[in-house]
DNA sequence: CCCTCTTCTTAACCTAGATCAATTTCATTT
DNA sequence: AAATGAAATTGATCTAGGTTAAGAAGAGGG
């Protein structure tokens, strides 16, 4: 296994919890190495979503296409981050969602299955994920407010501001659509500046 | 303490992960029970949301105020479900957010401290939370998706789908700062059906 | 190095929901 | 039962951002 991309999984992992020595070998065993080629899909509607990934370098969007077949992104993640369906991995159930690399992507993924083991060798690594969620669903409220309340040019001043490598990595296309905005609308606030 | 409220916590706890008799003991030891009447505040900004409420009965809502002094409403949550701002919670710095009782309240509390002895002593309570969290999470991401794609009459009769007791229970102009519309526009939707 | 496809921009027009202002209904206190 | 204040409705008007349509600018594959 790559020694870069271990290091930063249990680098974040060490962040928040306590990992002994021998519980890094546990860990580092548990999770295995894949990589997507850009444009491809990592999941589909209706398929499972059988893994959790670390993403260790690359970069991915999550989205659901309505009625009209328009998509709609609710996710763009980056290196050293996680990415997955919740829902679909731990219900076993179809996803409602398409991931998809924008670049060429490195992960580090485990099965629900194997998560599970992996909390009963590595308690600490439940509490991991515990504060992980945790943080994860604040972030989201305060997404779910700014989106309710902030205007689209708050938005992408504020996105501007807290994910500037955002902007040298994704299409503009998608920007507008995580915001929750039009391609032209977003074009218009851009040239106001 | 009373046994009526001691049951409902058990009993959200037990659906989810395993508690022996005597773990139910030091869970229940750890909580405190705490009552607020109705329009008084839980909590208020710049305080420190010291902490996590388990709603035996009522309801509360969490609330911000901006910059013109208009409230936005992002939670409202009844019997049988936690309430906290988990972000001061958590960091154990002042809090944006106002929690206020639109009903006379009990609750079980429990501090950030007194939480964290507890998962040491009940270690599945700490994967209870984990599992909460993911929950959370996901269902926040649900909500953002519905907020940036879905029409405010879809949202309206989603909310009276899914939450049908709110309607009898909460003011319409909480309902219309929650579902992220004003009053006036809540009004319309309702009319027309 | 050209060709095709994708991304981005611009302009004219449209609409869901906001804002403002007034009135009615309901609930709580005295 | 009256009085007061909060909640809800209604109507007129306004606006942020969407829609439609077209062209310009990049960029990756053959």
């Amino acid at each position: 296994m790559n020694i870069v991309q271990n290091n930063k999984l249990l680098y974040y992992l060490k962040k928040w919890v306590d990992i002994s020595e021998t519980e890094e070998e546990t860990i580092l065993s548990a999770f295995k190495e894949t990589s997507i080629k850009k444009k491809k899909d990592l999941l589909v509607p209706d398929d499972i979503c059988e893994y959790i990934y670390f993403i260790t370098k690359g970069c991915l969007r999550s989205y659901f296409v309505d009625e009209k077949g328009v998509e709609h992104i609710y996710q763009i993640r980056m290196d050293n981050n996680w990415i997955s369906d919740l829902e679909s991995f731990f219900s076993q159930r179809p996803s409602k969602y398409y991931i998809e690399a924008l670049e060429d992507t490195q992960m580090l993924r485990i099965s629900a299955e194997e998560l599970e083991q992996l909390y009963k060798k590595v308690p600490n690594l439940e509490r991991y994920f515990r504060i992980l969620f945790q943080k994860a669903y604040v972030n989201a409220l305060e997404r779910l407010n700014s989106t309710m309340w902030d205007s689209a040019i708050d938005r992408y001043n504020n996105m501007l501001k807290e994910n500037p490598d955002m902007f040298q990595r994704v299409p503009l296309v998608y920007i507008a659509s995580y915001l929750g905005i039009t391609p032209e609308s977003l074009s218009r606030i851009r040239k106001k500046k």
